[in-house]
DNA sequence: AGGCTCATGTAACCGGTTACATGATTAT
DNA sequence: ATAATCATGTAACCGGTTACATGAGCCT
């Protein structure tokens, strides 16, 4: 469902090649959104179907040809009603095989789960490391005339840090809890 | 493939029936591991036939009879192996159809997608409100002998209080950001 | 010769959701 | 009467993942 709507997001930006778009979705929405090749190959037929986007054959000499899309009226009307729609229910809960296993580790002893929340600590720590060069990639990306959407890029970009940053205090405190316990 | 595992962390602690589990995962797991009640009896099925789990019917007089299930030796194998496996590539890249409308709202006029998160920053509110209550709960519930399992909830329950403060303090620097954008 | 980037797909599968179906007992 | 709680499921669907398949041109 979703996958549908970024897709016609980027094409509400410019027209772009099902190649493109499997390389946007990995530079700028990765984060909240990850997205297969596949399933964007699969969501662009579908979305030509419904008549929110065309695609037109390029022919290349010196790369193998391509297929570059273009959003329709129809399709930019959609889009923007999805924009515009409040539909509540989503990121309060979101699923976490992880916190799950959390939940149920009491059947282990501390020095296990403690291990378990290092690992993640320490992913935590390498992805924020990441992230934090994104915003000034943002900074040089845009032209004037883009300045505005340069904002929400910036405004999920810091929610991306903001989150991991509470991970990673979330999971010290925990494990100095559990530390407690090993001594105990 | 994670519902089941929370089917055999409940079946861990005690034998129970789908029902009691469908109870089980609305009062407590719910936040991060949301489950259908047609789900947990398709499961069940399943680790039924897988021999991770074995059940009985009992037949009840004054109600409908009912399914109680316990776990076997099997299935409390595959349980503990589960728990003490890292695997990484949780959380981290987590999905998130909001942020991305969030990400092409550079679409639409400020004063709309302020809209959206002061609607957004209501619902996480409210979320917040209930949660605190969590915690005294879990207290209230485990005796002397289960103190060191309700570490862990009250961890996990941490996470989530956490994670909506952050959410909250988020949406007040957008919606902050965006109002500069209103007067400018 | 081997690996990278460009470029596009198909097929099988699966975890999970939505909607529907049923029916007994208990409390108001 | 009727709503709530107890109790268990089936069927259709769908969004998304995994694995696989192909092939041209470029760089080292």
């Amino acid at each position: 469902m979703s996958l549908s709507f970024g897709i016609l997001g980027f094409l509400n930006y410019k027209p772009m090649s099902g190649y493109d778009l499997v390389k946007a979705f990995e530079s700028s929405l990765e984060f909240f959104w990850h997205a297969q090749n596949s399933h964007i190959y699969l969501e662009l037929k579908k979305l030509e179907q419904k008549g929110y986007i065309c695609g037109k054959t390029v022919i290349q000499s010196e790369r193998p040809n391509k297929k570059i899309f273009s959003i329709t009226e129809t399709g930019k009307k959609e889009f923007l009603s999805w924009l515009a729609k409040e539909n509540g229910e989503d990121l309060t809960h979101f699923k976490s095989a992880f916190l799950m296993k959390i939940f149920f580790s009491g059947n282990t002893p501390p020095a296990q789960s403690a291990k378990l929340l290092r690992q993640f600590l320490n992913d935590c720590e390498v992805y924020l490391h990441k992230m934090e060069a994104i915003p000034e990639s943002i900074e040089n990306y845009g032209s004037d005339k883009e300045f505005y959407q340069t904002i929400y890029w910036q405004l999920t970009a810091d929610f991306g840090q903001r989150y991991i940053k509470t991970c990673i205090e979330w999971a010290n405190h925990c494990i100095e809890i559990l530390d407690t316990f090993k001594e105990a």
